[in-house]
DNA sequence: TAACATTGCGTTCACGTGAACGCAATGTTA
DNA sequence: TAACATTGCGTTCACGTGAACGCAATGTTA
C-alpha cells in the first residue's frame, strides 16, 4: 500500500502539516526537522497521491493555455487530437486547458492572444512560435513571471522557453537520404528543392539530406539546391527545367510544399515512377500522391505526440513540480509508404 | 468549471446520493427520477472527477495483473517500459498493478500464475497468451467471473477476452512487400523464409507479403515458401541452397528469427548488399545488422504501446466502466532504417 | 520595556466521490 | 394483523492533499 503524509508524520512524530512543509519546501520549519522528514519520506518511498493533490488544488486549478494555428491539415488535426486528449486527461484531475486557435500565426496577433491567455489565468503556455523578436521577448517575459512556455512544432532556441517538442529536422533529412540511397538506380543526379532558406527546419533538412547522401552514394551527383519558396508553380518550373537539362535525373527530394508542382512536371514529361520522389509532411495532397504511387516515401512527424506532450509537460511541471527530462524532446521520425498510412 | 454531483443534485432537487444512484445504476431508485437525473447530467455535461473517485475507491483499489515473459529482448523491454509507465500512472490514482514475469510462457505455468494473480485480488488481467485449450478456458473462466482479460502481442481470438492489443500481421507483410517492390531491381526472384507455419502471425505475414508483391511486381517471381522454424542454421542452409540454385535471387523476406543465418550465408557467398533483405522485429541482432547495412529494412512493432495500452484499457474499464472502442487495437507498423532507430 | 514580527509547529477546512448507514413509507408473508 | 422485506430517498464517513488559520515561543525594533 502507498505511503501517505499521515504515515510519515506518525513515524516522524510530527503533524501532517509539518511533513507537508518539509516535502514541499514551504519554509517556516526547522531545517533539521525538515531534513529528517525528507530522508524518512525517501526511505519510506513516499509518492504524493495525485488524487488527493488534485482535489486539494481544485480551488486554484492548474490552467494551461494552448495557442495553435487553425489550419485544417491532417497534421494540424493530429496535433489538435493530441491536445484534446491531453485536455481530457488533465481536466479529469481538475486542471483547465484553454485552447486558442488563430488563423495565421502572425506575430502581433499571437502576442495579443498570449496576453489574453495570461489574463484568463493561465499559469503555463504551449505555443507554436514564429521566428520574431517580439514573440521571443514575450516568451521571456512569461518565463520571468514563472509562467513556463513550451514551444512545439517550431522553436525559438534563444528564448527562455521551458523546452521544445518537435522533430529533429537534420535527422529527418538523413532519413530521407537513407531511403533515397536504397531506391536510386546506379549513378544519376538528384535534385533537392527547398522551401524558404530562412526557415531553420528547411535548411536543416537539406543539410542532413545532402551530407548523408554524399556519404552513401558517391555514384550520385547532387545538383545545386533550388528554392521554390513553398510555391507549386515554382517547383514545377524547376522540375521541368532540370528534367530537360539532365536526362539522367533519378531522384527529387522536397523539404516543403511544392510536391504538387513536381508531380505535375513529372506527369507531363512522362517521368512518373522513373524519377524517385521523397518529401516531408503528411498533408492530404502528399498522402494522395503516396497512395497513387506518384511519390515513393513520405517522412512524417508524430502529430499526435506534438499536441499531447506539451500539455502534459506543462501539467507535470505545474501540478507535480516535475521538470521535463530534456530541453529538446524529439518526436519520432516516421517513414510512410502507402501501406502503413494511419 | 466542471459540473459536480452536488450541482446536479441541487438542480434536480434531490440529494447527492440519489444522483449517485442514478448515474451509477445502483438501483433502489424510482426509474423516472433516475431517468430525469441522467438526462439532466447529460445536459449539464457531467464528467466524473477522477480525483474524487480515486480517493473514494482507495479502500477497495482497482488491481490489475500483468503476466509477461521475462525474455530480455529490446522488444520485451519496450513492452515492460510501457507497463511500468502505465503502472506509475494508475498507481498515482490509487490503483495497484501486479507484474508477474515467467521465464517461458508454458501454458501450465501461466495458468497457475493466473490463478495466483486472482487470489492476490486482481480484478483485471493483461496477458500474452499461448495458443492452448486450457489457457483459453482459463480466460473464459475469468471473463465469466467478471475479471476482464486483455490479450496483447499474441491473441486467442475465440476466447472471451475483452480485446486484443497488437500488430496486424497481414498488413505488416504488405508493408514489407511495398518496401521490397521499391528496392528490387528489374526482374529476379524473391525468397520468403517463414518461422513455424503453425503460428498465426507468421502465416499471415507471408500471406500479406506474397499477395502484395505479386500485385506490385509481375516481373518478380516469388519462390515457394521455405520454413526455417526460427532456426538460424536452417535459415542459412536454405539461403545457401537458393543462392546456388538461382543466380538471379534478388530479395529475401524473413518473417521471424533466422536473420543471422541468412546474413552468414550472404556474407560467405559475397552477396551482401546485392540481395535485399527485409525482416520483422527489432531484436538486438536485427538492429545491429540494420546499422551495419546488411539488411535493408526492419518492420517493427510499437513495443511501448503494447505494454502501456493493455493496462490502461483495463483501468478505464474497471475505474470508469469505459469499454474499449474496438476489439482489435492494432499498434502502428513501424518502418525502420538505420536512420530512424530509437 | 512595550509593540510588533518571525519561527516552528499543530489543526481545520475543503475538494468530489463511493460505500455504508438511516429511516420512513410501502409491500409481502404467515 | 403482526413481523419482516423492499423501495426510495437523505446523510455521514473516509480517502490524501494544499491552503489557511491558530498560537505559543522567541526575536527585533523604537
Amino acid at each position: 500500500m502507498a505511503v501517505t503524509l499521515q504515515q510519515i508524520a506518525e513515524v516522524a512524530g510530527v503533524s501532517r502539516g509539518t511533513v507537508d512543509r518539509a516535502l514541499n519546501n514551504r519554509g517556516r520549519i526547522n531545517p533539521e526537522v525538515a531534513d529528517n522528514i525528507r530522508k524518512l519520506a525517501n526511505k519510506m518511498g513516499y509518492q504524493p497521491n495525485r488524487a488527493g493533490r488534485a482535489l486539494a488544488m481544485s480551488k486554484m486549478p492548474v490552467t494551461i493555455g494552448v495557442l495553435i494555428q487553425a489550419a485544417k491539415t491532417p497534421f494540424m488535426e493530429g496535433v489538435l487530437n493530441g491536445v484534446i486528449e491531453a485536455k481530457a486527461e488533465v481536466e479529469s484531475l481538475g486542471a483547465r486547458v484553454l485552447i486558442k486557435t488563430i488563423n495565421d500565426m502572425d506575430a502581433t496577433k499571437a502576442i495579443e492572444e498570449m496576453q489574453n491567455l495570461k489574463e484568463e489565468g493561465c499559469n503555463g503556455l504551449a505555443i507554436v512560435p514564429v521566428d520574431d523578436e517580439y514573440m521571443k521577448n514575450m516568451i521571456d517575459k512569461f518565463a520571468e513571471e514563472d509562467i513556463p512556455v513550451v514551444t512545439f512544432n517550431s522553436d525559438i532556441e534563444e528564448s527562455k522557453r521551458l523546452c521544445f517538442v518537435g522533430q529533429d529536422t537534420f535527422r529527418s533529412g538523413k532519413v530521407a537520404a537513407g531511403l533515397m540511397a536504397e531506391i536510386l538506380p546506379e549513378s544519376g543526379k538528384v535534385l533537392v528543392i527547398s522551401g524558404y532558406p530562412t526557415i531553420y527546419g528547411h535548411r536543416n533538412r537539406t543539410k542532413g539530406f545532402t551530407r548523408e547522401l554524399k556519404n552513401l552514394r558517391n555514384d550520385i551527383k547532387i545538383l545545386d539546391i533550388q528554392y521554390a519558396f513553398d510555391d507549386d508553380q515554382m517547383a514545377e518550373k524547376i522540375t521541368k527545367g532540370m528534367i530537360s537539362e539532365y536526362n539522367d535525373l533519378a531522384g527529387i527530394y522536397i523539404t516543403a510544399s511544392g510536391v504538387h508542382g513536381v508531380c505535375n512536371a513529372l506527369e507531363e514529361q512522362g517521368m512518373l515512377n522513373k524519377i524517385k520522389v521523397i518529401s516531408n509532411d503528411l498533408t492530404e495532397q502528399n498522402i494522395r500522391y503516396l497512395e497513387e504511387g506518384k511519390i515513393n516515401f513520405l517522412i512524417g512527424q508524430d502529430s499526435y505526440e506534438q499536441g499531447y506532450q506539451p500539455v502534459m509537460l506543462l501539467f507535470d511541471k505545474l501540478f507535480d513540480s516535475k521538470e521535463p527530462e530534456k530541453e529538446f524532446i524529439y518526436t519520432e521520425i516516421v517513414i510512410k509508404t502507402k501501406y502503413n498510412l494511419v
